[in-house]
DNA sequence: TCAAGTGTATCGTTCGTCTTAATACAGTTA
DNA sequence: TAACTGTATTAAGACGAACGATACACTTGA
């Protein structure tokens, strides 16, 4: 199901979570199905339950997936963790907007830079 | 000159860069004006050459000042640090805004953020 | 020329934080 | 109630950041 890589310097709890989220994104894994257990996941991959536990909580925070007490974790719907992930990079946006303004950045002129990225995207997006 | 707060969880060298940066761009300190020397400014704070050594050298990156092996470090011109600053922040606006879009937030929705983040701040600034 | 000033590079110690593990606690269900 | 779930606490080890001691390299003026 996962494979871990000991020569990747990220921590292990952070691998797990990500390759996770792809499976979630990806539809591997669909919504309401019910994960594999912290300590059966933990057997699997030769690792401590508490780093599969910290994977899941991240997922969680991330509104990828909810847990039930003695039940177990769960795939959440689909728009849970789209919204999750806007609100996230919204606060990064807001925080790195202020930044710009306090260093002279014009309104328009990170209007424009934005105009300048989409429309670079919109050419990509012809090709898929 | 300066203060430093050892209360401040922020490592020594951040705090001078920070207050220095402040002096500069304030206008305390004058493009072409020259630095105190490392020792000099370490002796007033107390402090390790090393430390102001750091800081100096952030300052440099960031374009705020230069230096000059065996004469002393120099106020850069104001437009230096200005552009600098603009390009860190272009670059990281960049990478954020793609995220954005990947993650299904469109020109218009970062667009409505950024003239509501500038609305707040056209507020602040009434006060100055 | 050389002493006294300047910036710079290197190295080691300390200290905090991050990561992982061991273990105990708590809820659910057949 | 046994066997499964998630969760909380604590400790140990690794790692890196911060700072300082020290030596090196360049410039200037007496």
């Amino acid at each position: 199901m996962i494979v871990l890589d000991y020569r990747d310097k990220r921590p292990l709890y952070e691998q797990v979570t990500e390759k996770l989220a792809h499976l979630i994104i990806r539809g591997a894994l669909a919504p309401g199905e019910k994960m594999p257990s912290v300590r059966q996941l933990a057997l699997e991959l030769s690792v401590n339950p508490n780093t599969i536990q910290r994977a899941y909580a991240q997922l969680e925070q991330d509104g990828y997936l909810y847990s039930v007490v003695g039940k177990g974790n769960f795939v959440s719907e689909t728009f849970e963790w789209k919204i999750g992930k806007l609100k996230e990079l919204k606060k990064e946006l807001t925080a790195l907007i202020s930044q710009a303004q306090t260093a002279g950045m014009t309104k328009e002129d990170i209007i424009a830079l934005i105009s300048d990225i989409y429309s670079r995207a919109d050419h990509k997006e012809e090709l898929t």
